[in-house]
RNA sequence: GUCGGGGUAGCUCAAUGGCUAGAGCGCUGCUCUCAUAAGGCAGAGAUGUGGGUUCAAUCCCCACCCCCGACACCA
């Protein structure tokens, strides 16, 4: 029986577009669920929006639109730039999908529920009406809101409470043990500290006028709405079946991997498993925390206008040239600067000149010399052993979630080929099995970029068969 | 403020209590010519600051500076 592979994403906000800062994690997953694929596991890639939020309805009041016109908008953007990015996703989940999504979050309220996790309790607070959101004590400044300088509202209304502190010995341990083992290290000891600070129960509902009806309802209470995080995290098992179809459900989950941004840790390393645990489901096996994209140094935002839009990029410079840098720039859990110089500079080095030219070399040789076919066995035993070696280095910097290491192992051997190149002079000796062996490699080296670069890999194999020599990246 | 992570060549990253701290890109020189003036060879270039421990520290300790994050119900 096949081995499954179940990755996630977080899903994204549709208060806005979605733009450079939130394609670090898709291309990540996207490079795990094609290297699984790659492993011939069962592999199902999940990623989608969050559509719940009360920003939706206030930003679609705004453009004139109803809500729903708005976040299919915005959901259908995010899914369209997903796909010129070459996100491989079985599905794409959205959590106004009252077929596919609703079933779910109903039954796990209700499991919760069943637990007796869940109860009424009266909240007062601070409200701020600029924020739309409740202050804790410390957050005010002279007694006022920090943002918008305004006394806040002493609100008192009912919530449903998840009893959340019942779980932290549990969740302490789990964290310990690595039960849910979470990357990179750093970040396991952070939330670990933040569980062992003691946890406060906290609220799943908010009143259904406060959200103008907008979202998913309390089962059994239509006062009531669920709050949006109960809501959106459970779109990693309502996605795959749970609450509609069992056999699906039972398939794929737990997640082997949820991939997220350094922001939402506690959400999901916290809450998420304590939800899991009252509903009696199996918790997911790992955690990959990513860092941001940083613009010149700058946190990318709307006010500074730094916002990158990769259309333009992709447009410019094609879909792998983008992955290529996001990928290789930085190590993944660390931020990643982007500026269009360094982007240029890596993609006249690593892909123009780099692995580009190679290509064109080598192909160029075998249609030159009227070379036909390829032995698939390498005659060049320190071609071959270098091969073995990037081989078993790319798989273990995989496993790890290492990705720009990943590269920089595959570009070795492109160097490698390139000293090969040099050195046998296939040019002059007209030496056949030379030309076969570097094609052979390129081939190798072809099947090791598919999870990162899937469009020129392509191309590669594409030029291997017909021996037409293209160019692959235009020189910037 | 408390806690955690980080600060290594112009850039992006490695590494280690000890031979000359590595690599790629960029730069300089030489060179092959199959190739996108690409490739090869060679070279210059670095441990945030100030103390301390040690025969020896980039690594350990202390202080300081800078960056990032956490310190819960904003998603």
């Amino acid at each position: 029986m096949k081995r499954k592979f179940y990755v996630t994403t977080a899903i994204d906000y549709v208060n806005d577009r979605v733009h450079l800062g939130h394609s670090l994690e898709k291309i990540q997953a996207d490079v795990l669920a094609r290297y699984h694929r790659i492993l011939d596991d069962d592999v199902f890639f999940l990623t989608g929006t969050d559509e719940n939020a009360q920003k939706n309805v206030l930003a679609a009041e705004k453009e004139g639109i109803s809500p729903k016109e708005f976040v299919d908008q915005n959901a259908n953007f995010a899914k369209t730039l997903w796909k010129k990015f070459n996100i491989s996703f079985n599905y794409f989940v959205r959590t106004t999908n009252k077929r596919i999504h609703w079933p779910g979050v109903k039954k796990l309220w209700l499991k919760c529920k069943e637990s007796g996790d869940i109860y009424k309790k009266n909240y007062t607070g601070f409200y701020c009406l600029g924020c739309e959101a409740f202050l804790r004590e410390t957050d005010l400044k002279n007694g006022l809101c920090p943002y918008h300088l305004k006394k806040p509202e002493i609100i008192s209304e009912e919530n449903y409470f998840f009893r959340l502190s019942r779980y932290q010995k549990d969740l302490e341990k789990i964290i310990e043990k690595d039960e849910i083992e979470i990357f990179p290290r750093e970040r396991k000891n952070e939330i670990l500290n933040f569980v062992k600070s003691g946890l406060e129960d906290f609220s799943i509902s908010r009143p259904r006028e406060r959200m103008r009806g907008w979202g998913i309802p309390v089962p059994n209470d239509k006062s009531q709405i669920i709050y949006v995080w109960f809501d959106a995290l459970t779109n990693y098992i309502s996605a795959i079946g749970y609450g509609r179809d069992e056999k699906l459900f039972k398939k794929y989950w737990p997640a082997d991997l949820h991939i997220i941004g350094k922001d939402i840790l506690k959400f999901h390393a916290v809450y998420w498993p304590a939800m899991l645990l009252s509903a009696k489901l199996e918790l997911p096996r790992k955690i990959l925390v990513h860092g941001f994209i940083t613009v010149a140094g700058q946190k990318m935002s709307k006010s500074l206008g730094n916002v990158i839009n990769p259309l333009e990029i992709i447009e410019k410079y094609g879909t792998d040239s983008l992955r290529y840098f996001l990928l290789r720039e930085s190590p993944p859990f660390e931020d990643l600067d982007f500026t269009l110089e360094k982007f240029k500079k890596r993609y006249n080095s690593d892909l123009a000149t780099g692995i580009g030219n190679l290509v064109l070399r080598v192909i160029g040789l075998a249609n030159k010399l009227k070379f036909s076919n390829s032995k698939p066995k390498i005659k060049d035993q320190k071609l071959k052993s270098e091969i073995a070696k990037t081989k078993r280095a790319w798989k273990k910097s995989l496993e790890e979630f290492r990705f720009n290491e990943s590269l920089a192992i595959v570009w070795s051997l492109i160097s490698f080929c390139d000293k090969f190149l040099q050195e046998k002079k296939p040019w002059e000796t007209k030496e056949k099995k030379v030309v076969s062996d570097l094609i052979t490699a390129l081939a190798e080296i072809a099947k090791l970029i598919e999870p990162f670069l899937p469009e020129t890999s392509e191309k590669i194999l594409k030029q291997i068969k017909n021996k037409k020599p293209i160019v692959l990246f235009p020189k910037a």
